[in-house]
RNA sequence: CGCGGAGUGGAGCAGUUUGGUAGCUCGUCGGGCUCAUAACCCGAAGGUCGUUGGUUCAAAUCCAUCCUCCGCAA
């Protein structure tokens, strides 16, 4: 720590914004090096088959560092309060509603946020799902100044990491949200003095990456084996992806690709029961489900899905659809 | 009071409708066969059937209660 920051720190009044695990990290990192007068985050919400409200992740870290939580319903109605701890900077990362016009113009420094993607591809409030489920081999952490449209303000940084073909959502998280950390803390310093870049984003390139919807957790067995792994892969460890047997959802949550094929199987049926898993035929070749979930049902190894069949063979030619 | 599924040896399940000796596929341990194995053969250990109460000669099974887990919907 350097004489600097502490001056930095002295000047500096911080209002992060901000709701899921994912931001964690990220007003860890501004609490321990900036002064964080307030922090914004959703409402709690109703969770799950109880109802029972829960706090976003968020929340608890600023409680647990005694910060001042607000957790407007509508910031289009409410953003005075914000405005009342004369903020001079605010962060956002993932926060969930959009910044009215009076807030964007109001602190010194500007809002900035920390988005999940090379903007300006994947735009939008799934960006790690989309990375992996698309394909891409490699994503990143954009810094950029926020303007009233999504995802679309000036760039001031980026970082990027490769995506691992063992990666997923939940690894890719885990990763980018560190890195997501450490880019904010670099490059807030030329921020403050000014010297920060504002590049524009290139609209041509952009692409976007909506909120998972449930039509993106079907697994489609008539797309490529590498098609349906990244979609896997993609929803782990959430929402999950899912198919049909009887009728009845199973939730796929690891599988591996082989080199077999099966010209004259149905696309979606079981092709052989292996040692590991359930191989299931997919339009040019085969996946074997290793980690399955079946309705009602805890997450369970396919091995033991299947020990649950007393005839085992009745298995054999059912085909999974959606 | 949003809809629904489920709690049975370490795992996944059957058995519950029609109460009457605790069962299946695995795993584990021991032994055998084999150059070898995720294969095969023989044997063993391991369960107060989620809780509490009720009905009954008798309850995993019927009734009530509570607890827990999960899928969907929000």
């Amino acid at each position: 720590m350097d004489i600097s920051k502490l001056n930095v720190k002295k000047e500096v009044r911080i209002v992060f914004m901000g709701t899921p695990e994912f931001a964690v990290p990220v007003l860890q990192g501004l609490i321990d090096h900036y002064n964080v007068r307030a922090v914004v985050t959703q409402p709690n919400k109703p969770v799950g088959r109880d109802g029972k409200m829960l706090e976003p992740p968020i929340k608890k870290l600023a409680d647990k560092n005694m910060i001042i939580v607000l957790q407007p319903n509508k910031l289009k109605e409410e953003w005075q309060n914000i405005i009342e701890f004369h903020p001079t900077l605010i962060v956002t990362c993932a926060y969930g509603q959009i910044l009215p016009r009076e807030l964007l113009v109001y602190p010194e420094y500007g809002c900035i946020n920390v988005h999940a993607s090379l903007l300006p591809k994947l735009r939008g409030g799934a960006p790690i799902h989309h990375a992996i489920i698309d394909g891409h081999k490699k994503t990143g952490i954009t810094i950029m100044h926020m303007n009233p449209k999504m995802d679309q303000g000036d760039m001031i940084a980026q970082a990027e990491i490769p995506i691992d073909d063992q990666d997923t959502a939940s690894t890719l998280h885990n990763k980018l949200q560190i890195l997501g950390r450490d880019l904010l803390l670099e490059v807030l310093p030329s921020i403050l003095d000014g010297t920060a870049p504002r590049i524009k984003q290139d609209e041509k390139e952009a692409t976007y990456g909506f909120n998972i919807t449930r039509a993106d957790e079907k697994l489609d067995f008539s797309k490529t084996v590498r098609h349906v792994y990244n979609r896997v892969r993609g929803l782990n460890s959430w929402p999950g992806a899912y198919a049909r047997l009887d009728g009845k959802i199973i939730k796929v949550w690891e599988c591996y690709m082989t080199d077999e094929t099966y010209p004259n199987l149905v696309d979606g049926q079981i092709t052989k029961l292996y040692p590991d898993g359930i191989g299931v035929k997919v339009s040019n070749g085969e996946i074997v489900f290793t980690v399955v979930q079946p309705e009602g049902k805890n997450k369970m190894k396919a091995i033991d899905f299947i020990n649950g069949f007393q005839n085992k063979d009745s298995l054999m030619g059912k085909v999974f659809n959606t």
